[in-house]
DNA sequence: CGTGTTCCTGACCATTTGGTCAAACATTCA
DNA sequence: TGAATGTTTGACCAAATGGTCAGGAACACG
């Protein structure tokens, strides 16, 4: 009967100083753990071993392993889509959508954790997001779609299909995180880095194909 | 002490009727049990239903669900990398190319599920590949690169840097199979098929990249 | 100090799951 | 037909795992 314990399940707002710390490491955590094991080979243990806590600890701050990997999802597709929602259409097209793959680049190899829990969740059918993909990606990707659509239609970038177009900007940015095993083993583990070469071919690909 | 009951674990070539039936029955079904749920997701039970069987029964083929994973994967990689195995250092540099994208594209297309369940072993960092891709794949696309890179130096197509148009051609075509669901959802549940103009897109993205 | 609230833990539970085994059933073939 | 070989299963096990709970420790604050 007592209304006690009230445990402070997702308070989005944390209040006190210890429940910001231990949310955010829990969330931190969680990222590393998921994003290297998936969803299902993910434990509860693991993640809060890697938070400093103990199990029924973090199961004090989050309800569920759901939880805690819908919190990680829902928060990731703002920051995933923000580079597209940038993309200006008062802007110079072909720069304009150069920086889109630049910065897309850029988070692939800032943030390959995101980029691989997204990976996954996608490959495995996205039934964890629910319809958040229509409900916030659709639209958006619409939006920015007909944006270029235009501008080919006024000659501004060469013929191209605006859907295939940011399609082929996604995959072609998220493969050097998704799939990095593979890359550095092809490239062999002398050259460190691949990210500036991919920079400069994907550049060159993109100016190529939309130059009118 | 008696040495009876020898299970047909894994004997490459099934011996009975039987044998093979269930071998490739267990094959086929784990393909789409992996390749929906991931390794961990996969449970050997769901397998064994979906290929007919009762559990201890699949147990009798083979030795773990490791290895049923494990064949899937080795058999997997000699398939995937025929396209590029047939890449004719004599043939015509762009056609050449472009059949190769045509061919890996419409392997998305007919073999998603090998498709995910590859993109999934990737992702999570190809453990249980081993040294696979040192010794299978690298030698391979070692192999190709260099006749990309001749191709390039002799002015038969433009300059590129051969590694990264191999990833490009790779993760371009695949992600029509990995991001199925994505794809689907950004383009509408009308457009039922986005194949023929992924094809025509990525006809025109490798053209207008190779071209001198 | 004392009291209420927040934080943390050891012990525990139910379920799932990979895998085993002895015994029953089927098939083959001499 | 009958014995050897091959196939299938129900019952079972141990380990892993998500989650609960009662109560103790730490903290905030009057």
């Amino acid at each position: 009967m007592n209304q006690s314990k009230t445990p402070p399940h997702i308070p989005t707002q944390a209040r006190t100083r210890i429940q910001r710390r231990n949310h955010s490491a829990i969330l931190n955590a969680a990222l590393d753990v998921f994003s290297a094991k998936g969803f299902r080979g993910a434990t509860v243990d693991e993640i809060a071993q890697a938070a400093g806590l103990s199990k029924p600890n973090l199961l004090y701050y989050f309800p569920s392993k759901e939880a805690i990997h819908l919190q990680l999802l829902s928060g990731l597709l703002d920051v995933w889509l923000a580079p597209l929602r940038d993309l200006d259409p008062e802007g110079d097209p072909i720069p304009e959508i150069l920086t889109y793959v630049r910065r897309k680049l850029q988070m692939s190899r800032e943030m390959p954790r995101e980029s691989r829990i997204f990976a996954n969740e996608i490959l495995q059918g996205g039934t964890h997001l629910g319809d958040t993909l229509t409900t916030a990606l659709k639209p958006l990707v619409d939006e920015k779609a007909a944006v270029v659509a235009r501008w080919r239609d006024t000659g501004r970038i060469a013929d191209v299909h605006p859907y295939h177009l940011i399609f082929s900007i996604w995959s072609l940015t998220q493969h050097y995180a998704d799939f990095d095993v593979q890359v550095r083993t092809v490239l062999g583990d002398e050259g460190a880095d691949p990210y500036p070469e991919a920079e400069r071919y994907l550049e060159t690909l993109f100016t190529r194909m939309l130059t009118p």
